[in-house]
DNA sequence: ATGCTAAACGGACTTTACCCCGATTAATCT
DNA sequence: AGATTAATCGGGGTAAAGTCCGTTTAGCAT
């Protein structure tokens, strides 16, 4: 009855067998997803024969089928923070904050361009609460940058969502694959866009 | 061999019957939606049973269970858009256009809450082509309102895309339920922000 | 009207996500 | 170390999504 409720580890201890199978099965997966080339075709019986683990821990583990991809995610998003926190500038601390922003916005979008498929997969229309983790970390960051500006009496929550919509958003959701495998170099194009849209913020 | 590609009917002529079947489907789907209370629960095979047709049918027409919340979808995204291209200002026309865009903003935010559950329901991450018709409409008029602004030299059809975004994603991908319920008056901060936002686009 | 053809219909069939609960095992306390 | 407890594991079971193909029917041409 005195559970700290502090993100160190979800429940105060996590089993080591759980943490061990959890990781066996994110490996698994993206074995699987290597091989077979596309988010289709991974099934949860196969996940969980693959791995040799019961269906039911694949269920107990991650809840859902799209909830393997938002751990897969998590997973990379992890990595990709470090290069943000503790990473060369522009990236990484020591530039000006909207140098910072325009940076993390043209990472950001890199990462959501190679990781579409799997974020793609990852949204689940069943799920009342939005993906739940759906890049509270991008949006941490993003809040974090403009704290850091001098935005006089805007909503910088809100603002920060609405921005880290415009990042997520056009990847995930309104373009489409054809987009990305044309040789439009669409990575820079949105990146410039984004570029843009914060000088304009900035006023110039 | 001489298809015009055009969107005028999807298909050259679409079949009577085939119509008829589809109106019945959506109605009885909202008819299930109401009574219901809620997305779950509506499955494919409840659906045929109660409109009195095949299961077979209801795959034909929609394609898969998200697509039939997109096409309920798209059905009040028209209604929706003859209220922009036709109603009064400064939603519809006659306004300066950027008054246009911040009241098309609060709009849109207005209906995207409106019509949340639905909309999430939409969405499947199996879809290789993201929802297909995710806010065509919407996009297409942000687009024509920014080619209406002086904006120097930048990427309208980017930029329109990421507006987009930052208009649909915050109810849809990035507020959880429980920030609706809350008497927070989420809407009028999502369409503070957005106002605010778009007035520093265009410098004031 | 009548025949032709391509499209729509229907419902049985297969696959897959997700649930449940008895058996098992890791962590803790004495 | 050994017993206790609470969480994890396992895999069979259910229901719903999505597929297939033989049958029916609307639209068109003669």
């Amino acid at each position: 009855m005195e559970r700290p409720a502090l993100p160190l580890g979800s429940p105060p201890t996590e089993r080591a067998d759980a943490v061990r199978n959890r990781k066996h099965l994110l490996a698994t997966a993206r074995e699987m997803l290597a091989e077979q080339c596309g988010a289709d075709g991974l099934t949860m019986d196969g996940l969980a024969e693959r791995a040799g683990l019961g269906k039911g821990t694949v269920f107990r583990r991650f809840g859902t089928r799209a909830g393997i991809f938002q751990a897969l995610l998590e997973d990379d998003e992890h990595a990709f923070q470090e290069q943000v926190l503790a990473g060369p500038a522009p990236l990484g601390p020591g530039a000006a904050p909207l140098d910072r922003l325009i940076a993390y916005g043209r990472a950001r979008v890199a990462f959501m361009i190679r990781h579409r498929d799997i974020a793609r997969a990852s949204l689940d229309g069943r799920q009342p609460i939005p993906a739940g983790t759906e890049s509270p970390l991008s949006r941490t960051h993003i809040r974090m940058l403009l704290g850091q500006m001098r935005l006089d009496g805007a909503d910088l929550e809100m603002l920060a969502i609405q921005l880290t919509a415009a990042l997520d958003g056009p990847p995930l959701l309104y373009l489409s694959a054809s987009d990305f495998t044309e040789p439009t170099g669409i990575e820079e194009r949105i990146g410039q866009a984004w570029q843009d849209l914060l000088r304009r913020l900035c006023g110039t």
